[in-house]
DNA sequence: ATTATATCGTTCGTTTCCGAACAATTTATT
DNA sequence: AATAAATTGTTCGGAAACGAACGATATAAT
């Protein structure tokens, strides 16, 4: 029986963030988190991060952002504060803790990466790259026509 | 900022499993299940099922296989009997119900596979496999060794 | 035979994810 | 200016995933 894509990428994707959870552990924060924590300082030096960014970069829905922000906040790594321009919006910022294990997360994420990628030439990760990336390109063209015809 | 592979992953399995549940919310079933059920049909003509076989071909956790089948369970796909042989086993038997629903999940997985490799050669997907294959190795490596030093 | 070890499934609490329905606010239309 | 439409975030219920701790059973060791 030949394995599906799908497959293959569902289990990818479990067995990566498995491993991005126990190597944080330690630190006290989720796989997710370290992803979301790592992009916020690097962003909010930049300019302000609002929530609707975490969605648009991650690809989650609104409600899962809310979900993680909060829960983030909870454990005192963010703060999430009004915007007087527009009262729509909620900045996020990263706390004292959150600073403190920048380099620490950084590491932890190119480590990982060093891991996943070990004994796969550069050429070989630039076309898995380039694949993943076209796929994506299919499934969001589905979900932008949703028209098309149900199987 | 470069995105890491990881997060690549990640994404696309979000997607994926999205288009999926879209896909099969007709049929009343969500994503994951019906490869579960697909997989079940297939391999019960050959013999019987247990709960451990769904662990080790889809990677999911014990606790998240007994989930899943009791949900497929009260959707009234598939049976979970008791073995005289065995006591500790489970076996898994699909019901009329699943039996009906065979040809469109199959038909269904084969047009989302379809949808998500639109535009992808079949060298390229092949080495996509080839390096999803290795991340896969990679990963199962570090689990089996667990005493790596932490970043 | 008894004890130890391994296997299989359940339960519990938590995180991660979604869609749908909602409220509040901003922007566009007219 | 008033109404319509779009954007942002929340809440709710549920599915999908995990680890840890547990009980029951089967197999191995002594």
């Amino acid at each position: 029986m030949e394995k599906d894509c799908g497959a293959w990428i569902n289990l990818l994707s479990h067995k990566v963030r498995k491993r991005l959870d126990a190597t944080f552990q330690d630190l006290g924060i989720t796989g997710v988190q370290s992803r979301v924590i790592y992009y916020i300082l690097v962003h909010s030096k930049e300019g302000p991060v609002f929530q609707r960014d975490i969605e648009t970069v991650f690809g989650f829905s609104r409600s899962t952002v809310t979900g993680l922000l909060q829960g983030m906040e909870r454990s005192g790594i963010i703060l999430r504060e009004s915007v007087e321009s527009d009262a729509r919006l909620k900045r996020i910022v990263p706390t004292e803790k959150a600073v403190c294990l920048d380099a620490q997360v950084a590491a932890c994420l190119r480590e990982t990466d060093r891991l996943l990628t070990r004994g796969i030439s550069s050429g070989q990760l630039q076309l898995f790259k380039e694949v993943a990336a076209q796929m994506m390109k299919n499934l969001d063209q589905w979900d932008q026509g949703e028209a098309e015809p149900h199987c």
